[in-house]
DNA sequence: ACCACCGGGACAACCCGTTCCT
DNA sequence: AGGAACGGGTTGTCCCGGTGGT
């Protein structure tokens, strides 16, 4: 049967980033991750090679989800500057959101000092957000709107801010309104480098 | 011999953070800091009552470290903007030595998430770090050098340009001039609070 | 096959029951344990969740056939003091039987001084032989083929008797025929407190 | 300074025989002692050449005591049961004095299963108050004051009754008062074997 | 002589990820 | 897909010698 097969997997891979995320993925034991899945090791087994295929699943399907939400908010329009703020509007979805699953992140960042795979993986996205900054910047500069700034630089910078900002939600949720900072930290950088300083 | 003795626990705390920086805390075993400091575990746990007390002293240790760079980057004067500017110049360093223990740092985060001390030793600089930049802000903005921004917001910006680069750096380490970015950034979040814009 | 899987949880408490009576509890490693029973450690840990329950398992296992033992003999007729005298008979059967065991018998009360679910499941049957040896004389009393002694008491005394013999035959198993001699003690316990004294 | 050197010997022994009892021979490291003890280990090693020896020590030391309460008691006159009935009354104070000692006398049983040496030093004091016993007897036979059973076998079912009590007070404290057990007991044999039944 | 600290290395119990058989 | 078995590895503890002060 197809279908409780598709569940199971689903179930395991479930339990896996509940696990991983809330004790890291060295205290997490297989036989926790099947118990709470509640299915057996021979199930587990079955479905994954081992538990570390398990976490590249897992790594796997969260940075598809960044890609996604990476390109939805490339829709926007008029001047640079605009965009972007329009773009950190939106972030505070993305603290809301990443909320629980930033555990594992951090999961993720450290098993990719020692796994070239998982750095490989890890990596990739980072390079593309920066690019991503970075062509948003280009973009400002060419079009005018912004200074004549090194955009590698500005795209590495405007990237430090989200993930700064990120690791600080994580390390004390409640210490402020995140998302409230990130826009304002937009803004102060936006004002920096706009080509009319506060008008 | 009292000597030896310190040695030894230097020895151990050395083999510790080499390991652990190298392949986390969890995948280090107690054996091989053993080996690694070329002693037996007798003379570990006659120095240290457990592996995660091993842990502690160095998050100890580094934290110490920490504030010691920060304070001392406060003696400088003159207007906030060119102290702040001064002190992204000496993040050089920063960068640099940081190098090989900052896979540590990822661990320290991560622990940080489980263990309710961890986690309060790890918060508690951060919390410094952010009045420590807030105050910097505030100072700006009496004095009228800044715009009157929310100081409490832009430290957590500065603080997490920092952290953010900081990562990168750890990620992609020959990826850019890190230091050098951070420079940049300080400058464009400058530009962009500073009462007469880069006169 | 859950055959195999009961033939290897047998194996292991065989293992167990001669390592204990040969070593004692203490010095009898698990790895033994294991290794006796031709099984590793994971089967061993599979089946009990320590070394203290297999003891337990085993605890329980010998109270359950001295229990047996007990009431196999409760079905006999006639007078009280031929009933009594016929199960001392009996009782050559429980010295040699308990021979080898004896020793773990040392480990139980041992032990029970220690942890207090082992105390309470050795008491218990300590407790109902007692009452069962009372119950025997409150009968003799009664049918009057017993003096009025204090039944508790005699009960106390013929417990003691043989669990004192038992000890002796523990510590110089070939010293004297224990068996011969607790019939003896009867005889003679039996002498004391019968009402027509030897007929 | 000679004295100070017998008082930490003796707070070490001291010790031992408190953790022995309450824990077991394996279960009281030697750790454990010399902090109950108030010395280091080095003190231990330098007065004790192992842990083992302490507990030949403390056996040495147990074992003279019993010997001095054995011989106490023989001073008494008159007819042979009228000796043994007095030897009864004042069983009542080994019950309460041993008390707290027992667990270690079941310890000493323990171990003498394994050690020879332990097991010959244990075994020693049993058969001399056997036949301690048997030589009561005996006496009691010759001057006609008891049947002629065989001496031997009431030697060891006295002994057997004093030890089975003194085992289940040691399970059962509280259970009853044991040296009226005991007084009772010896009553019952000695009626069982007096030449004039009853009077 | 006595004691304190330090260190050695063996080993304990327990657990883990994984494989095999059904 | 399930349950039994595997065996290697983990942390922590133990008993015990040195070495050097008092």
């Amino acid at each position: 049967m197809q279908q409780r097969s598709e569940e199971t997997r689903t179930h395991l891979l479930e339990a896996a980033v509940r696990l991983f995320g809330r004790q890291g993925y060295e205290a997490s034991s297989v036989a926790e991750i099947c118990a709470a899945a509640g299915v057996s090791k021979g199930a587990f087994y079955h479905h994954f090679p081992s538990k570390h295929e398990v976490f590249m699943q897992l790594l796997e399907n969260w940075l598809k989800v960044l890609d996604i939400q990476l390109f939805a908010s490339r829709a926007s329009q008029r001047t640079t500057p605009e965009a972007l703020r329009e773009m950190a509007g939106m972030a505070s979805g993305i603290f809301e959101v990443a909320g629980g699953r930033l555990h594992m992140f951090l999961e993720f960042w450290s098993q990719a000092n020692r796994d070239p795979v998982v750095w490989e993986a890890t990596i990739a996205p980072f390079r593309r957000y920066q690019a991503f900054f970075t062509s948003f910047f280009e973009n400002g500069i060419t079009e005018g709107s912004l200074k004549p700034v090194d955009a590698q630089n500005a795209g590495r910078v405007a990237l430090a801010l989200a993930i700064g900002l990120l690791l600080q939600s994580l390390l004390d949720p409640k210490g402020a309104d995140w998302s409230a900072s990130f826009k304002d930290g937009i803004d102060m950088l936006l004002d920096g480098i706009s080509a009319d300083p506060q008008k």
